[in-house]
RNA sequence: GGGGAGAUACCCAAGCGGUCAAAGGGGACGGACUGUAAAUCCGUUGCCACUGGCUUCGCAGGUUCGAAUCCUGCUCUCCCCA
């Protein structure tokens, strides 16, 4: 390893121009950097030597499905490797069946072998929809994705390595993090095994040879923890670089798909804008400083004088870079004739229903509601209708005992955006 | 190891022998308003073709005409002492 601190700043104005400029971007979205000097001197040793820098991000595959707040941290990943930076992607497949307990107020749910690789596999899939996948030609440097599995280095570790990085971490440190200090406030268990997995994760930085570790700020212990562990091992200690958290549709709590806040990366079109559109206003500007590379201006103006629009805009922006050009104004043509204009989409989805099941071609409203899953139950259908909820044809029926005539086509609605034409098989 | 407290519906939380399918809040859903924003207001929020029935209050038994409420055992959690 270079020892990125003997370096000194350089005498060369275009090198020191390459790093600040890196910085600028690099440093966007950022809550905390642990060091800027170092990263400065390590942007400056590696475009001395050509050495691309090591940058580690990793995820424990705990859910199958990613969302726009690990799309945050993905993407300064992925601006480093458009700067021509090397991207060390774990999975945490041996992490993830410990639980990290990192901006949790509960202990999380440790995961078995099968869910993990499973989640692990879905998962690459829709990280690569942001960090770049290939070898790419940036600023004549290949800006690399090197993805690792810390279950490879994990599984081979002896009970003696374990006892071994245990004893690196004092009770006291880890007691005295917020949110374990917070749980024993509230009379929150607490799992021994949460006192590790910070370890683990600083393990993964050694194994790595990380030069730099990206984070959401819920993370900056744990990479911290990073530098020690690699500091013991004879290595620099990473720079560790956490980004702000985005809130989630709520506006308050963070995004998280178990708060059921979140806009999933695998989402349609239509639902990444329909999404967007119900953020409250006051989260614009985190959305657009951590979603896109937009400069303040381009979007603030528009924002204060047409926050709908500004909103749409962006709403249509995210659509198109996760499902590629036009989607985001067909998604926005869509969603305006539907919840600006209150009219029936065009595309309705068609149901068939074979006629041996509908006797006398007569079907009770609620039995109907449950077959086109607009209800998970008679009960819920019926107070559905009973609310006024439900449309057919337009008109709204508020009978829960009305009988529905299925003798031609009919349009079913219920509540504002599920649509459903209804007919018979011959 | 000793002592104390607790486990209630999606979440928090009242209830402490019948009037409890279980207060209140949050969330969610539906409606009004509207920019699927914010704020506000109203309704719904176990299941079942339902003026009735069935299953729910950590788990298993028991007492009682009757239990979320009392008793016994078990599981889990928190606190204090060692």
């Amino acid at each position: 390893m270079t020892d990125a601190a003997d370096v000194p700043a350089s005498q060369d104005p275009a090198l020191e121009r390459e790093v600040e400029r890196q910085c600028a971007v690099l440093l966007r979205g950022v809550v905390d950097c642990v060091s800027a000097d170092d990263l400065r001197r390590r942007l400056r040793v590696a475009l001395r030597d050509g050495r691309p820098l090591r940058v580690k991000l990793g995820f424990d595959p705990t859910s199958a499905d990613l969302h726009l707040g690990h799309a945050v941290v993905l993407r300064k990943l992925r601006q480093f490797q458009d700067l021509g930076h090397h991207a060390v992607f774990i999975v945490g497949g041996a992490t993830a069946m410990l639980g990290d307990p990192s901006g949790k107020d509960k202990t999380r749910p440790q995961l078995s072998r099968e869910q993990v690789e499973a989640n692990a596999r879905t998962y690459l899939a829709q990280a690569t929809k942001v960090v770049a996948a290939h070898e790419r030609q940036l600023g004549g440097r290949a800006g690399e994705l090197e993805i690792r599995n810390n279950a490879d280095w994990f599984l081979g570790f002896g009970f003696a390595d374990f006892i071994r990085l245990a004893s690196k971490m004092t009770v006291a440190r880890m007691v005295e993090r917020d949110n374990f200090t917070q749980r024993m406030k509230d009379g929150q268990p607490i799992g021994i095994h949460e006192f590790l997995y910070p370890l683990l994760q600083g393990q993964d930085s050694v194994e790595v040879k990380a030069d730099v570790e990206l984070g959401g700020t819920d993370q900056l212990f744990n990479l911290l923890v990073g530098r020690d562990l690699q500091a013991d091992a004879g290595q620099a200690p990473q720079v560790c670089l956490t980004t702000r958290v985005l809130p989630g549709l709520d506006g308050v709590q963070k995004m998280s798909k178990s708060l059921g806040n979140s806009i999933g990366l695998t989402f349609s079109a239509d639902e990444v804008f329909g999404k967007v559109m119900s953020v409250p206003d006051a989260l614009m500007e985190a959305y657009y400083t951590l979603l896109t590379d937009l400069d303040d201006p381009q979007w603030r103006g528009l924002a204060s004088s047409d926050p709908r629009e500004a909103k749409a805009a962006l709403a249509a922006r995210l659509a198109d870079w996760l499902h590629g050009a036009p989607a985001g104004s067909e998604a926005r043509t869509r969603f305006d004739r539907l919840f600006r204009d209150r009219e029936v989409p065009v595309d309705v989805a068609r149901v068939v229903l074979p006629r041996a099941e509908v006797p006398g071609g007569r079907l009770w409203i609620a039995e109907l509601l449950c077959r086109l899953k607009f209800a998970s139950s008679r009960s819920e259908a019926r107070r559905l209708v009973l609310g006024g909820g439900v449309k057919l044809d337009g008109v709204v029926v508020a009978d829960e005992k009305h009988e529905v005539v299925l003798e031609r086509e009919l349009l079913v609605q219920a509540g504002k955006r599920r649509f459903a034409r209804v007919a018979l098989s011959d």
